[in-house]
DNA sequence: GTTAAATGTTTACTTTTGCAAAGTTTAACT
DNA sequence: AGTTAAACTTTGCAAAAGTAAACATTTAAC
């Protein structure tokens, strides 16, 4: 217990009781002011905070103090090509150590460790997965690995 | 193109910067100002508040403007379990129209096409598997799952 | 028993965002 | 030529959050 043990009794109530009442979302966060943003195009604040509560209403987007979150609505009026893609990977369990350790080093989104016929589910963009499963190939106890790229989203956020 | 048309050119042109400069993350946001949260805890808002600096110094929180988002480093601190399950599902082809149709209306988090040996990932909180799978099993087209419980995030956020 | 840390309060100011009114400019349409 | 819509400006105020200082209380440790 190392860092969190920074914290104090109070926050970590406080952590507990938000955790408890939070619904998890996935944005794209972009840190920046909006009078930042404004002066990158060149118009008032104002101005950029009309446009922006427009698109809030269409729940596109959420701003916060020094940042601005899009929706995955967002993702596709922009009419964006899904990104990701899914690898699953077989492990020879004696040697699972060592390919949590490679697999930490590798560039991917996400990866967990599952119950199931597949030992490793790992999220990854897809412009790199060819270079993420050549890496995956070479790890000493990696057994087999199955790709699969996003064609579409049927069910997004919560 | 229905809705998205209510977008101005401006408006396209703010969302597409900020989609190119926008990282994505998973967060756990409470919708609550933190007026109402000190009151719950029948603090001040100050007192509050800087509780609540501290732990953004920590990246556990970060807040908005009536909202709150916990990072995923929170859910660590907090020791919590995770939360999430994959399902794959196989589909008879000629049917997948229906399938689509039954399974958006299921209480999943995510659910993709994909191509590969399976046709769809879901991802689905494990308290809700059971009643997702047994939902699965029922609808016309569904020719197979398989569930995988997440033991331990690997690699998380980006 | 004193000290230090955690926790709190009150007062007060700043920053960022949200919002609104009144008026200007430009381009497109009829 | 007149109208309309989009976009912008300036002025001005309100709400929520961030921060700071000065001071009180409680509790656990030494």
């Amino acid at each position: 217990m190392p860092k969190e043990a920074e914290l104090t009794e109070r926050q970590l109530s406080i952590l507990r009781k938000l955790f408890s009442e939070g619904r998890v979302m996935r944005v794209r966060r972009v840190q920046k002011t909006q009078t930042a943003l404004a002066e990158e195009f060149g118009i008032t604040r104002q101005a950029l905070s009309t446009h922006l509560r427009g698109m809030r209403e269409l729940e596109l987007l959420n701003a916060g103090r020094g940042f601005i979150d899009l929706s995955e609505k967002a993702g596709r009026v922009l009419g964006e090509p899904p990104t990701q893609a899914f690898v699953f990977v077989k492990i020879e369990p004696k040697k699972r150590r060592n390919v949590y350790k490679e697999i930490m080093s590798l560039d991917v989104l996400q990866a967990f460790r599952v119950t199931g016929d597949v030992d490793l589910i790992i999220v990854v963009d897809r412009q790199k997965l060819d270079k993420v499963l050549k890496s995956l190939s070479g790890i000493d106890g990696v057994k087999g690995t199955s790709a699969h790229l996003v064609l579409s989203p049927l069910v997004e956020g919560k």
